[in-house]
RNA sequence: GCGAGUAUGGCGGAAUUGGCAGACGCGCCAGACUUAGAAUCUGGUACCAACAGGUGUGUAGGUUCAAGUCCUAUUACUCGCACCA
């Protein structure tokens, strides 16, 4: 029997002994196994960490067995909202909270036997660490990637912080779940925008999931074409347009811009129904997220009276909309509108009754008009006719570009990330303000700015930092003038910190720099990455980001940090559902260590399912996998020196065993992989005797998936002087895998009859005269004319009849 | 609306990529051991049928000697994006 008891003493020596400490020895091949820290919360480990955890835990143990020096890090994401509401709830400051979280996380994950070099923990909130998090800062200030800005910023008013466009997606708190204001506030910045490029490249250089590809891909929404100046009719200006369909410029009917586009403003004057378009935009930024959604498709807007542009291809004069379709974020916030081409200019035009220009030609009347539908040529559109879609947007581009007009574009959706929280427990900015110097950067040896003593950290009613009742922390001098100034009170988001973690692990002790290079050329890159899906357009992209600029600035020696990246999928409650409180179907991973052992949550976690797939929780399905490591417990009882005949299904079964389990981890197939060792179990049982030399490497090939359990065995049959740990990964014999003779199935047009044993290597024609021969075949074929055969060794015999 | 993915017994899930569908586990049934239960062990378990046999991988077609696997259409669910000009 696998008692549960075993596992402490297991532990104490693992984590006594160092057993699973990176060493610096650069003479080794190398693995460095990362997963994405956790967020110490009051809650505890929760059973989806350890699912997220297990699969790198098997791989960085093989890796191990197979002779790497492998980096298997842990450590804690601990600035946050949730400690922080919690230290304002109970008075309890959050320092304290967050090392009491990490205290419980720490013996948690080694009461499940996790193998993490434990040494090389980092804390996101340590000042030594946090140190190295505003010196990046201060180099993305120096290059200018850092920047504050007045503009409208996604606002929580549940949470009274500003958001990132990544934490508010959907229109959504990622925090609370609360709907998502926009708000005009002066924030610090960061300049992702100037590294779309690099990011999408980037993509190219690493092994990611397609899925993940594709939604950095679509976040950064790269989009190519033109932008295109109108002029205003009798004014000295111009309405400048983006279009990816610049070859459309003929069908231009009108124009659309933006509720808050400045033009607005600034022909205030002029604009004869100014009262009607104000009222239109304050009602515009009223609308919800659902409303501007769901509410699509029933276009809104208001003509402006009093301006009007001339289209530059025609000379034709148009007139001027507004809409809330037209984002102020995307583009130039005002479009040319094209309604026989593009479905909401068509659906606006239709709805006003503004022209559509048709042409009556071919099959759709109304939305062909300057592409023929036939060959895809552009027509009605003088010197672009005959011409491809392709061929007519780059003549075009050239056209606009030699008469001055406009030029190629190319647009993002990505946006600068938001980088300013009105939040106490957060990396402080090493910036002050100075009213002759400006903006000015702490000295390098000024750093960490440390956070100040605060009794109360509540954030201020109106979007305000707690910090700024810190007065004393506040004013300070300037470090250029000596002047009075005041220090930056908004401290940096949560993915600060996440955005270089796996850097730090590396050398997490360095007061010289973020990570010595000599280390970095060893450790980099991350061979390989496993996270959560929900990490994809957020701190997967954020880290990308900051290691593409260290890398820029020669910091770092890769371009990219993580060379693989893999997901888990989610473990539902056992009714099928999200885990959570309000359902009760939480499991917690303690009760299952406590109840059954580590070894089987952690086979239970593995043996569930494919391990990207989502898998309901199953109580059952637990006692099967304790029945599974209770069965190899009981080796022991059929455990022989040595075998009295060689046996060749046995030899078969264990070498088959090797070659699977080893495939299988690596693919993260650990399903099947069990599946094989139980198969190999049931072998041995039926048998009724294991040697020493098998049990010894089945033993190894089970630890990284039940290591208490196989050390256990390993101590009691094998021996008792070493630990597997320290082991080697066996290797397997191709040949003993192979059979002399194979099973095929033989068929009578397409139907199986019966099972025919032949030798391996048999000739197709052979073959064919065993299958005619066979006696069983006599009553299908009696009478009948065999119109074909199939023969395919060690496939398939095939009679039609 | 656009994009990606999934669909196999009562359940979780397997199927050297076109070659015996249902590995392995759960559950269930029967038996052994027990005074009895628990645990353990042995056998059975896709469906229909008394048997012969037939039918089966969401649905409808197709290609092929042969389809869970390839093609066409379609339905349901999951995920992502969503006025991207």
């Amino acid at each position: 029997m696998y008692d549960k008891n075993i596992d402490k003493k297991w532990q104490d020596k693992w984590y006594a002994t160092d057993c699973f400490n990176a060493k610096e020895d650069k003479d080794k091949k190398k693995f460095y196994g990362l997963v994405e820290f956790p967020y110490p919360s009051g809650v505890g480990l929760h059973i989806g960490h350890v699912k997220a955890y297990i699969g790198l835990e098997v791989i960085a143990r093989k890796k191990r067995l197979e002779g790497y020096n492998v980096l298997f890090p842990i450590g804690w994401d601990a600035f946050g909202l949730p400690t922080e509401n919690y230290a304002i709830k109970t008075g309890i400051h959050p320092r304290v909270v967050t090392d009491n979280n990490i205290e419980r996380f720490t013996e948690q994950l080694k009461k499940v036997g996790f193998s993490f070099d434990f040494n090389r923990q980092i804390d996101t909130t340590d000042e030594n660490y946090y140190k190295w998090t505003q010196w990046i800062f201060l180099k993305l200030f120096e290059k200018g990637l850092a920047y504050k800005d007045i503009t409208e910023v996604n606002y929580c008013p549940n949470c009274k912080v500003v958001l990132s466009n990544e934490e508010s997606q959907g229109g959504k708190c990622d925090r609370c779940d609360g709907e998502v204001i926009q708000k005009e506030k002066e924030v610090w910045m960061l300049k992702i925008t100037d590294y779309a490029e690099k990011l999408l490249e980037g993509l190219n250089d690493v092994d990611f999931p397609e899925r993940v590809r594709v939604q950095q891909e679509n976040w950064i929404g790269k989009s190519t074409g033109a932008e295109v100046d109108f002029k205003l009719k009798d004014l000295d200006d111009k309405l400048t347009v983006y279009t990816t369909r610049p070859d459309t410029m003929f069908g231009v009917t009108f124009m659309v811009i933006a509720p808050e586009h400045p033009m607005i403003k600034k022909y205030a004057d002029r604009i004869e129904n100014l009262k009607e378009i104000e009222a239109y935009a304050v009602n515009a930024k009223k609308k919800t997220e659902f409303e501007r959604v769901q509410l699509a498709k029933d276009k809104t807007g208001v003509e402006i009276k009093g301006i009007t542009v001339i289209n530059p291809a025609n000379g034709k004069e148009v007139p001027v909309w507004v809409s809330d379709y037209v984002m102020m974020g995307y583009g130039t916030g005002a479009i040319m509108a094209v309604p026989a081409h593009d479905t909401r200019d068509y659906e606006f035009a239709k709805k006003f009754g503004i022209d559509i220009i048709q042409v009556i030609e071919g099959g759709n009347i109304e939305k062909e008009a300057y592409t023929d539908i036939a060959n895809g040529t552009m027509m009605n559109s003088e010197f672009l006719n005959g011409k491809s879609v392709k061929e007519a947007i780059a003549s075009m581009i050239e056209y606009v570009e030699s008469k001055g007009f406009g030029h190629a574009k190319t647009n993002y959706f990505m946006k600068d990330w938001a980088f300013a929280r009105q939040r106490y427990w957060g990396e402080p900015v090493p910036i002050v303000k100075c009213e002759k110097c400006g903006l000015v950067p702490l000295k390098e040896s000024d750093l960490p700015l440390t956070l100040p003593k605060l009794e109360n950290f509540k954030p201020g009613t109106d979007g305000e930092s707690p910090l700024v009742e810190a007065t004393e922390w506040v004013n300070t001098t300037c470090p250029c003038c000596g002047g009075a100034a005041k220090r930056e009170t908004d401290t940096m988001p949560q993915w600060a910190g996440s955005s270089w973690y796996f850097l730090r692990y590396i050398d997490p002790k360095n007061d010289l720099s973020l990570a010595s290079m000599e280390n970095l050329k060893y450790w980099l890159p991350v061979d390989w990455y496993n996270g959560g899906m929900e990490h994809v357009t957020r701190h997967l992209i954020y880290s990308r980001f900051w290691h593409r600029f260290l890398y820029d600035i020669g910091v770092v020696p890769t371009k990219e940090p993580y060379a693989k990246r893999t997901t888990q999928g989610l473990i539902l409650g056992s009714d099928g559902e999200k885990m959570s409180k309000s359902r009760g179907n939480v499991i917690n991973p303690d009760d299952i260590v406590n109840e059954y052992g580590a070894d089987t949550l952690r086979t239970y976690m593995l043996f569930i399912g494919e391990y990207d797939a989502a898998a309901p929780w199953n109580d059952n399905g637990v006692k099967g996998a304790k029945k599974f490591l209770d069965r190899v417990m009981r080796l022991d009882t059929l455990l022989v020196d040595k075998y009295e005949t060689v046996d060749e299904e046995y030899e078969r079964e264990l070498n088959k065993t090797i070659k699977k389990v080893t495939e299988d981890y690596e693919a993260m197939k650990y399903n099947t992989a069990i599946a094989q060792m139980m198969t190999f179990i049931n072998v041995v049982y039926k048998k009724g005797v294991i040697s020493k030399e098998d049990l010894k490497k089945f033993l190894i090939v089970l630890n990284p998936t039940a290591p208490h359990v196989t050390e256990e065995l390993w101590n009691r049959c094998i021996d008792a002087n070493s630990m597997i740990v320290d082991a080697t990964w066996p290797t397997y014999d191709e040949s003993k895998i192979k059979t002399n003779t194979v099973e095929i199935a033989v068929q009578v047009c397409g139907k199986v009859k019966f099972i025919l044993a032949h030798e391996v290597g048999i000739s197709a024609e052979d073959l064919t005269k065993q299958v005619l021969a066979d006696e069983r075949l006599k009553p299908f074929i009696d009478g009948k004319e065999i119109k074909k055969t199939i023969i395919v060794p060690g496939r398939i015999a095939n009679i039609v009849v």
